[in-house]
RNA sequence: GGUCCGAUAGCUCAGUCGGUAGAGCAAGUGGCUUUUAACCACUGGGUCGCAGGUUCGAGUCCUGCUCGGAUCACCA
């Protein structure tokens, strides 16, 4: 470690490097914060110690989530609550139905739990949270509590754990030794014979009962936010640790369900020669050995159809993608999409799976197929299916489609009212240039898109498999390009000769992971189920000016 | 990029007609010690986003700017 000196020395002599206590403003709260530090390092010895190890009472790590889940514990909490709710405002519930519950949850013996103080200590009790749950805990002043020495030999202080409990802060994490016991309200706590402080909290927590209003500081500092979510005692909706949940639920049914269907998981490049495979600005960067331009990948699409050629006839990727795009309440420049194919399928069979598919994630993260969705309720049991034309009509039956203007109508007139599960079937060839002619119409293709609360959510279709056709098809997106259109797609040389080989018969499709989960977790914008959104570099308002010069 | 809204204590927010800068929480001190959303009492804490203007006087009115949000445009 640095000495302060040289530390000081060194963040001279480069001019650019701030100063600690600019990026950690010192004020009040962090001043009373290292007092206490301190204090708490003058009875500890180290302050930040490596571990703490928790029991296995409940079966397995002792997490509080998993205590209060415990099923005999869970048991005991029930009974003392169906006691509770027969009792007037201040009444407690009595002595001997408290007394019989207690020896019950003595049986279990000690147990260790840990976590951070999800308010200051007041009086003897305080509660920890793991991030998910609360457990409150109590330090007995009369009976006597031991601090134990962060030593490394964990040496027992028996005089000093009520001072240590004195100078913890709203924020501090803690492991304690104890028992379970009920309190005379009747709330699950420890009774602490052994306290280890583990951390410090330098920083004010977030407001306990509003959450951080600021959804820039939210979406920023996503740690921050997080906390606040497992300290707020009442909320609407998911906290933010919830949609967090809820999202990875999501993703990992939508696994699930792929690989016992039989698909093989795969990854592809990131980082691309070309940028095709959709229509999308990329970006861009230089490779310095090869000193060559690479594009961060719009679409993993023609990657894995190389992968069909190549016989995984079920294939499946589930990663991030980029554009270099605006950003908005459904769009970030990169986001999360499902690619999967399967060889010998139909654009048909594909809707079916997708349905299928989407059902099972649904009712797997979202606990039934009605979600409330802003006020609607978009019920995932049923998918419409309707063609492109028909949809227009629907909601402009005056309009006079023409080839030239059938997207412009639809995205206008139909897209924004197609709230409940709609496949939109028979897109114009001409905007599809991988997809499959419909063998009835050579103008239309074999694509659908599913629209849900007016968002594409997903697209698939027959995937083109004629090398000749596909080599025609992107020399008509190279001339729309020339024509000035950035986003028609490019030529992929190896892409055609991967197709010359064969491929079979196959359908695909995208699934937008993010938009789903907006859906699912009721959030109006993209960033709220992105922990880390992007975001424009963070500006100091104050001082330093003329710094951060990328030289 | 256009339009609208916002920025006041560490956090969440009030601030009337332009007249001494406010509350709750958080923090400090003392009390209490089986409490219950945030116990009781007292204390400290402000570049009112930045710059300029009008005015005897600006958190408040005007102009410009910065940052953010919403929305439109853009984005199959």
């Amino acid at each position: 470690m640095l000495s302060r000196g040289r530390l000081t020395i060194i963040r001279d002599s480069i001019m650019s490097i701030p100063a600690f206590d600019e990026i950690i403003e010192q004020n009040d709260q962090t001043e009373a914060r290292l007092a206490s530090l301190n204090a708490l390092r003058e009875l500890t010895g180290n302050v930040y110690p490596n571990k703490f190890a928790r029991t296995m009472v409940s079966g397995s790590e002792d997490t509080i989530t998993a205590i209060k889940a415990f099923g005999p514990v869970a048991k005991v909490v029930e009974e003392i609550a169906a006691v509770v709710a027969t009792l007037a405002e201040r009444e407690r519930p009595p002595a001997e139905v408290k007394d019989a519950l207690n020896e019950r949850l003595r049986a279990f013996g000690i147990v260790r739990i840990s976590g951070r103080l999800t308010t200051p200590p007041r009086g003897n009790f305080v509660h920890l949270t793991d991030g998910i749950s609360k457990l409150q805990v109590y330090c007995d002043k009369k009976g006597g509590v031991a601090l134990v020495k962060n030593d490394g030999l964990d040496t027992l202080d028996a005089e000093n754990g009520w001072n240590a409990w004195k100078l913890l802060d709203h924020g501090d994490f803690i492991g304690v030794e104890g028992y379970l016991f009920i309190t005379n309200t009747g709330e699950l706590s420890v009774h602490i014979e052994k306290l280890q402080f583990l951390a410090k909290s330098m920083l004010p927590m977030p407001d306990k009962m509003h959450g951080i209003a600021d959804a820039e500081i939210r979406q920023r500092q996503r740690y921050y936010d997080l906390i606040g979510s497992s300290l707020a005692v009442e909320h609407e909706g998911l906290t933010t640790r919830e949609v967090f949940e809820v999202r990875a639920k999501t993703i990992s049914s939508l696994r699930r369900f792929l690989e016992d269907a039989g698909y093989v998981e795969v990854e592809t490049p990131m980082l691309t020669p070309k940028a095709t495979g959709a229509a999308a600005k990329p970006f861009e960067t230089h490779h310095n050995a090869l000193d060559i331009k690479l594009y961060a990948r719009i679409a993993p699409e023609l990657y894995l159809k190389r992968l069909v050629v190549g016989g995984f006839e079920k294939v499946y990727e589930l990663n991030r993608n980029f554009r270099n795009e605006g950003i908005s309440y459904k769009h970030n420049p990169e986001f999360t999409m499902l690619e999967f194919y399967c060889a010998y399928m139909d654009v048909e069979g594909m809707m079916d799976f997708c349905e299928e598919l989407m059902r099972d994630s649904v009712r797997k993260a979202a606990g039934g197929l009605q979600v409330k969705y802003e006020g609607k309720e978009i019920d995932f049991s049923k998918f419409e299916r309707i063609t492109m034309r028909e949809s227009i009509l629907k909601y402009a039956p005056d309009a006079e489609i023409t080839d030239a203007n059938i997207t412009e109508l639809f995205d206008e007139h139909a897209e924004p009212n197609l709230i409940q599960p709609t496949f939109i079937v028979d897109f114009p060839k001409s905007i599809s240039p991988l997809s499959k002619a419909d063998p009835k119409d050579p103008n239309i293709a074999e694509r659908f898109e599913l629209f849900i609360n007016g968002m594409e959510v997903a697209n698939g279709f027959s995937e083109l498999n004629d090398p000749r056709e596909q080599y025609e098809r992107f020399v008509d997106q190279m001339a729309q390009r020339e024509g000035g259109d950035e986003e028609a797609m490019v030529l992929d040389e190896d892409y055609i000769r991967a197709l010359s080989y064969g491929m079979p018969p196959a359908a695909g499709i995208g699934i937008g992971i993010d938009r789903l989960v907006m859906l699912l977790t009721n959030k109006h914008s993209i960033r709220d189920v992105i922990l880390f959104p992007h975001m424009r570099p963070e500006k100091k308002d104050s001082s330093d000016a003329a710094e951060t010069k990328e030289d």
